[in-house]
RNA sequence: GCCGGGAUCGCCUAGCCUGGUAGGGCGGCGGCCUGCUAAGCCGUUGGGGGAAACCCCGCGUGGGUUCAAAUCCCACUCCCGGCGCCA
């Protein structure tokens, strides 16, 4: 037994009691855990015994004379008529335990500020931020965070109104139209820039190291379902018609497959990744919010940082997901800042999370870009995904942990802002260019309006 | 899609016909022996319950037959080979 959350529901409840109340949820899942884990191994127990008897008859009547057969196997049959009513109980007992525990979120970290949203710490600010001298609210929270900020005296246009009417290299009424509210069509130089914003993602994580994978993008119910908790499958995941396949939401969830009812040798972790897939999301929780542009839209492009780890490395990889993801977002110019995700926001999976966010200068506020999570062997368990460590004679579960390195709509929607100029041209950040010199038609320096 | 072959405790493999404690080899770990290494010998090396002694479950998955299933029966999954179809 090693499942870190199954042996605090044994050992120290009051800790797992502490933490669910910390995520603003109700605390009488884990006592209701604690008691039907007990009944369980009652009634194991009791089975155990029963099933020893039972053999022991039955490996008897191998070596017995044959007029003694009968009785032998009268007994053993008795035996059985007991067991059978027992195990029916055993498996609901084990049914219930099992879906209560997979209704558990992780344990929280004791650094995470601890309250909903609004808690959230922002843990620094990087880069020159513009802001508009008439945002005066903007101009308040960027005092309050320390931030460093130049007063523009023009105000920068949303990224929906530049990609679809300055630029006119968007297209999301007709998208609309023929898919659905949330897609869009993309044309020339913004595809040519989420390719090499993509190339660019895979070049920088390829040389820390990380191995480059394109994961299935289609997962089979019962994975899928293990990997994620269910408000994000019921908010976030499309399901393929009269298939029992779903689209994948991210490559977080097929790489973590990757190792799906496996046992890693201990002195292979870490295993490192940066995976490309687009990202299918059916944005249900979202209603009305951010219905212009490509902010937040049921299809893009993502490379995501995935890694498995044994449980005493993970907090300091959580910290290299987050420095690569930051070397990556903060290398486009753009200014962000680091938040660390409070309790009540943190979602089921995640133990720790950090998110950045991009300096948005026509909305003038910080939004999501990337988000950096530390799972510890919540996922591991229900994808049965352990390690084994010979030297030391040591068995548990992997830690894994995700991060996006770049995504692709929101980090367009970001330079659109960032890098417009105050006559309607988008400067191409410098990092990007060489991977769109390769090209004879793509933008080089600057995304000038479409013709 | 069709036909044939296959899936055994980390790896390799025996056992299946003929039901009765899953055996051997390699590798790992621990120990003994040893000036050191190797060899050799002993133990251990899937999951779970138990403070422990110990016990239960496990031979691709799920059912069935039986006192008893790796072994017999049924269904499914995946892999290999051949044929067909196809970007």
């Amino acid at each position: 037994m090693s499942w870190s959350l199954l042996e605090i529901i044994r050992n120290n409840p009051e800790r797992l009691i502490d933490s669910v109340k910390k995520r603003n949820m109700d605390p009488s899942i884990v006592t209701e855990i604690v008691n039907a884990d007990k009944e369980w191994r009652n009634k194991l127990n009791e089975i155990n015994k029963l099933r020893h008897e039972h053999n022991t008859i039955s490996s008897k009547i191998a070596r017995a004379e044959s007029k003694d057969k009968d009785e032998l196997m009268r007994k053993a049959k008795e035996v059985l008529n007991i067991l059978e009513s027992k195990e029916r109980e055993l498996k609901d007992l084990e049914f219930k335990r099992e879906q209560l525990l997979l209704t558990l979120p992780n344990l929280v970290s004791e650094i995470s500020p601890v309250g909903d949203e609004s808690a959230s710490r922002t843990i620094k600010v990087v880069g020159k931020i513009k802001v508009y001298e008439g945002d005066k609210e903007a101009i308040n929270l960027l005092k309050q965070l320390g931030g460093d900020y130049e007063i523009t005296s023009w105000k920068a246009k949303g990224h929906a109104e530049m990609l679809e009417n300055v630029l006119k290299y968007g297209n999301t009424l007709k998208a609309g139209e023929v898919t659905g509210s949330r897609f869009y069509y993309l044309f020339d130089d913004i595809v040519w820039l989420e390719f090499a914003l993509l190339l660019y993602a895979m070049d920088q994580m390829t040389v820390k190291g990380y191995t480059l994978v394109i994961p299935p993008y289609m997962l089979k119910g019962e994975v899928i379902k293990s990997v994620i908790d269910l408000d994000t499958f019921k908010d976030a995941i499309y399901k393929v018609a009269d298939e029992d396949l779903f689209l994948i939401a991210t490559a977080e969830h097929p790489i973590a497959a990757l190792h799906y009812n496996e046992t890693i040798e201990a002195e292979n972790l870490p295993e490192k990744f940066a995976g490309f897939s687009p990202a299918f999301r059916k944005e249900a929780g979202a209603a009305n919010k951010d219905m212009k542009g490509i902010f937040r839209v049921h299809q893009f492009h993502k490379i995501e940082q995935f890694v498995f780890s044994l449980p005493e490395t993970s907090e300091a990889l959580h910290q290299e997901l987050l420095s690569n993801a930051e070397e990556i977002f903060g290398g486009l110019g753009i200014p962000y800042r680091v938040i660390d995700i409070a309790t009540g926001d943190l979602g089921a999976c995640a133990y720790r999370k950090f998110d950045i966010e991009a300096w948005m200068p026509a909305q003038g506020r910080f939004r999501e870009m990337i988000s950096c999570s530390n799972c510890l062997d919540w996922q591991s368990y229900r994808m049965n995904i352990r390690f084994v460590d010979r030297k030391n004679n040591r068995k548990g579960y992997v830690h894994t942990l995700n991060s996006t390195a770049i995504a692709s709509t929101r980090t367009i929607t970001a330079i659109l802002e960032n890098y417009q100029t105050e006559d309607g041209v988008v400067e191409i950040p410098k990092v990007l260019r060489k991977y769109l010199e390769l090209f004879t038609k793509a933008p080089k320096e600057f995304i000038y309006p479409r013709k």
